[in-house]
DNA sequence: CCCCATTACGTAGCACGTAACAATG
DNA sequence: CATTGTTACGTGCTACGTAATGGGG
């Protein structure tokens, strides 16, 4: 058995059993990868693929159990590979993240800045997308991190670290008639036509229960993934918004009124999730401390170890949230 | 990178940083060992081995963390092994357990019988040893099983089953005082010089730990390993033994007298442990539902899936254990 | 007839073994 | 001087690429 016959299947399956595009993307010939793959079927006795005609047609169920399997190992091969570079060139790689818009256009920015400053040799990609696409991105190992506040619970083999908490800012034109009330109630929100987030997106659940709990049915004109959207139709006079608070740029929203409305909600709280058996570079670790100054290298490390849910909760029980 | 690479760093980490030993242990040439091992070094751009002159001094800090996933990923080519016989011969192949005396010599011969009429083909390797040593062994991956009643906990990263609660026999002599009791007090008990297990095997700590409750102090005379010695020395007249029930014999021990004290210790749970990662061959799960059969194949794929302590826990809280 | 996997075959690379060498105690 | 790791060198295996072959839809 041999590290790259390993490769070769978990490619082809990655590649919907076309040898072909496997070997293309594997930089290497496509008989090559036939026959390695043959080789390791004969030494293990067992096919991994099953074959009608010529094509393969399916995975065998010994096939997926070796996949799996495979799949760990390789990316326990890159965790090697990448202890190796941590000692070798410690400020140099790549980091790599997914995330929402409300993160990468009101939140991460700062951070981002600071981050390149501090590692200047370390290249940074960064994904955006909805928060299962990017849920999905870490899981797979795509990304290193993800960053977001909603579908993060849905891969549970995530190691997830609570961030910050935020809450909802009510934005209305500046000739709205609720421009001049310095607090308002869900009462009166619920009179005006409202745009606001996706079903989804940023929170947007905690919206709708709020409004449930007091059954009230808010008229909701008009949905959107992110806050840039939302404003320009607020802007409009389609309705007042609701947004998260950090979406608010005083400057550069000023013709817009802001009224904190997180009395009225539930906090959200958005999170950072890695996958917990990768090798965590020690510029990823300042990053998130950049982030989240309460998650330091030695929470981030308690987290790892942490592997069921209870005991990660209650290792994040006692610490209190940066509120925004 | 290649798995050989890995392997021998992993060995040679295990003998000592003695490569030539390595060599040995590999079936391979040493001067083939130390070239693999600079090639391995140079890729990864890090040295895992310091040396001192000729000789390897000890690991470097990132070579500690390399051999640590090394062995992870030779595991787990074992595991794919594992997958493929079980697919081309799933009666064939071989099973390994380190017990105690106690279970090797009382518990297990029915089952082993059991087994062993199942599956003729499978080569069956039995350990004994101190509750210590068997943790020890089942954790670093040189036997598949491990049965005990005591020192499992130790090892948090296994996995651990209860398998059936059992409880004291007090053994006397027949012409003793206490023969003819039915039923006997802790008092009475201390009253005799006692004969039962050494510290750390068999249960021995809920025995002290019911006399302490009482504020008695039981005259210990003599201790040992196994019931065997405990009764021969019971013959002997030095005292009245203490012992797990299922190591009295009516037939074997006939000549002497067994008393249930069941009621006067708190029963102990005898477990079945062994690496969450492992992969359980079929005849595997058939050993342990002989041995436990409310161990079922689904109950232990449920548990090691648990991966932590509390759901383990609340998993097996609802079965009943068989009481012997 | 195109797509795709397998077979055939030649080559280049490399892992491994033998032998010689160096360093350490 | 015994033990141990490294360097040097030759060889045999094999992984891989090119080309040809064969099935399916």
């Amino acid at each position: 058995m041999k590290l790259q016959q390993l490769r070769y299947i978990w490619e082809v399956s990655r590649r919907d059993l076309n040898i072909s595009r496997a070997a293309d993307a594997l930089h290497t010939s496509q008989p090559g990868v036939s026959k390695q793959i043959r080789q390791l079927e004969n030494e293990l006795g067992v096919e991994i693929f099953t074959r009608t005609g010529k094509n393969l047609s399916r995975v065998s169920l010994a096939g997926q159990a070796i996949i799996d399997v495979a799949g760990d190992i390789l990316s326990k091969v890159d965790q090697i590979r990448d202890i190796g570079r941590e000692h070798s060139a410690p400020h140099q790689g790549s980091l790599s993240l997914a995330t929402t818009h409300t993160q990468s256009r009101y939140v991460l920015p700062p951070v981002i800045t600071a981050f390149i400053e501090k590692y200047p040799d370390v290249a940074l990609h960064m994904h955006q997308g909805t928060p299962m696409q990017i849920s999905r991105m870490v899981s797979e190992g795509t990304v290193d991190f993800a960053i977001a506040t909603e579908a993060l619970e849905h891969y549970s083999d995530l190691v997830m670290m609570p961030c910050y908490s935020w809450n909802r800012a009510l934005l209305v034109p500046g000739d709205h008639e609720l421009a001049k009330c310095s607090t308002v109630s869900l009462e009166q929100i619920s009179r005006f036509p409202i745009v606001t987030y996706t079903f989804g997106f940023t929170g947007r659940s905690k919206l709708d229960e709020a409004f449930a709990a007091l059954n009230l049915q808010p008229r909701v004109v008009f949905t959107a993934a992110d806050a840039d959207v939302i404003k320009t139709y607020v802007r409009l006079g389609l309705g007042i918004g609701i947004v998260a608070n950090m979406a608010f740029d005083a400057r550069a929203d000023s013709d817009l009124v802001a009224i904190d409305v997180g009395h009225l909600f539930q906090p959200s709280i958005a999170k950072i999730g890695f996958r917990p058996d990768s090798f965590l570079r020690g510029y990823m670790y300042d990053f998130i401390e950049l982030f989240a100054p309460h998650l330091t290298h030695e929470v981030v490390e308690e987290a790892c170890r942490c592997r069921g849910e209870e005991s990660l909760n209650s290792l994040f029980a006692s610490l209190d949230l940066p509120i925004i």
